[in-house]
DNA sequence: TTTTAGCACTCTCATATAGAGAGTGCTAAT
DNA sequence: ATTAGCACTCTCTATATGAGAGTGCTAAAA
């Protein structure tokens, strides 16, 4: 493929620039008169030719301006996104919000999406972290008036789940917390397929137990995401690539659909080194729904222990070198939360 | 007030009806043709013309037909609306989808939530059961590595929460058993103002957890409501009543802020029986973004012990009747499953 | 060879106009 | 009290028109 000349890579950025700050495709004369160019219009035309043949521009009507294309925005995105850091006004900003906040996860989670989506202005997304590589941590036992009982089992990682049991004859608090003592002892940091290899105990109430054990860890290894939070919606409503479509294939759709969006996640940020940031820009003709929009992700916490996802959706006309650099900073400060209170 | 006649009530109910399954102004020649009125057109309109003066219908301009207004709505619900029972078959397929899905309220809670948002075709509010008086049921302190605490506490109820404290120096597991064990027992079953009034121990640990056990306790019992589940928000972009807005007060502001929807339920179930429905049309004059929409809200689960609120967020133009005994349903399995997975 | 001025051409958008259709309100008759 | 009949009002759609924006192309200039 043919390598852009420097000027052309100009415009586009420059095209890029302005419909981002106008959503109106931009006219040559415009590009001129808004950023002082030394060449003229018809200059300009001639290059906007040039690229519009090459793909990144189009023209929604013969005599409109031009629009960035998927693949415009792609290569914008890819080779001339200027990567400035975030001024250091709006990171102090956001740092207090955490450090105001209170502590733990259940906050920093909602918080973090509020944030992404305030700064942004587009929908944040953001999931608990998850641990890959489930294994045991802590079992309780909590007997209630019946033969019920609620089974609380801690991952390493942190992460809590619970579960109610029914046994067949009602037991004392103390028998249960035996029990539990038993199997705290016998699964130790130990992994699901640990586990699984346990011999038999004599108890068949502890086998039943471990058994409620395997089952909860097995869910648990095969979540893909955490608790998934939301924020910015509204940001959205007003956007044409938001409200232009039918109800069928709305980007918001996408949101709703937990396999759809495990799945996204699933193909972008888990194949990703923590601080990686994926932009997937258009839906790259697998997801329909995000024909007109763009989605930004990245994976943050603690490798191999505790991560989750966190990022953006927005219309795929949006100021890619801010938001990338939000959702960047937003992920180093959520994984060193994270990293601060693993439990290990 | 005038009483309306009979004939008044008819024409206004069907006109409710009329206008819900075509969202157009009503017509008084559709009226007679769609339900075999005896009537001619013209007496037709002179009750239509009674029900404008008196505020339940409205005319977008001279010459359309007529639509609710709010007062209408507001009567239709109060006065006129048929309280059918749920078809069998619907109740069937919920109850089904309820027998299918794993046990536990974190699968419950969305599951409610879906079906709500699939039934009434609006966007669903489901929020998790909360006790309103909290008591210490079960609390159990697990080490990490580090001088970090994961505290996990039980409510009554079965509501869990997690809390991470900081130690001034690393304490064995047994230790923290051991200290977990003594608080486990000194409050049993305590409400928070017990836990309060407890005098200081000896042991300078066992104070500051149970400090932290009261912060704990303190936060749950301000919460309004548990954790939030909506659904079926793409149900009802398309509806003009939700798109319409500018960006500001759509009504789905109100979903994106807590507050505002802890002011909701407060003021609407929280002040209700469990069983009760309530209907907010229009918003009453109190919540802007409501404007055109109608919330159905009730109370589920168990008196005074563990209550959460569900019910939806639809356009005022919606069949009441039906969304109505969905909700009342759908309130009456969640209350079911909570009472029987109560833990106390 | 590259750039530019100039201009014809195309398409959109806003505005105006007209006619059809829907539905009412009113009047006079039943 | 009800109804038939009709004039009136307002919306909606289609059509026409002109202004304006912006391009593409050509031929000249650098």
């Amino acid at each position: 493929m043919n390598e852009l000349s420097d000027r052309q890579k100009i415009i586009l950025s420059l095209i890029v620039h302005e419909h981002t700050r106008t959503a109106q495709p931009v006219a040559s004369k415009t590009l001129i008169s808004e950023y002082n160019l030394k060449i003229s219009s018809a200059t300009v035309r001639n290059e906007m030719n040039t690229l519009t043949e090459l793909g990144f521009l189009r023209q929604p009507h013969t005599s409109a301006g031009r629009v960035p294309t998927e693949e415009g925005y792609r290569f914008f995105v890819s080779n001339l996104v200027q990567h400035a850091a975030l001024p250091s006004a709006t990171r102090n900003t956001i740092a207090h919000q955490f450090y105001q906040s209170r502590k733990g996860l259940e906050y920093w989670l909602p918080l973090a999406a509020s944030v992404l989506a305030n700064q942004s202005q587009a929908v944040s997304i953001v999931t608990a972290p998850h641990s890959e590589k489930v294994a045991f941590k802590h079992l309780e036992l909590i007997g209630t008036r019946a033969s019920q009982v609620l089974m609380v089992l801690v991952l390493i990682g942190g992460e809590i789940q619970q579960h109610i049991l029914s046994l067949d004859t009602i037991r004392t608090q103390e028998q249960l917390s035996q029990i539990a003592a038993q199997i705290n002892h016998l699964c130790q940091n130990a992994t699901l397929d640990q586990i699984k290899n346990l011999p038999p105990t004599q108890d068949a109430l502890v086998n039943q137990v471990i058994e409620a054990v395997i089952e909860q860890l097995s869910l648990a290894s095969k979540l893909v995401t955490g608790e998934l939070y939301l924020d910015g919606l509204t940001n959205v409503l007003a956007e044409p690539e938001f409200f232009d479509y039918r109800q069928d294939n709305s980007p918001l759709r996408l949101l709703e659909e937990r396999p759809m969006l495990d799945d996204l996640i699933a193909r972008t940020v888990l194949t990703e080194e923590i601080g990686g940031v994926q932009v997937v820009i258009g839906g790259e003709n697998i997801w329909q729904e995000l024909q007109n929009c763009s989605v930004i992700l990245t994976r943050y916490g603690v490798a191999d222990q505790l991560s989750g996802a966190l990022g953006i959706l927005g219309p795929m006309r949006m100021p890619y070198s801010q938001t990338i650099s939000t959702v960047r900073f937003v992920a180093e400060l959520m994984s060193g939360l994270v990293s601060e209170n693993l439990i290990n």
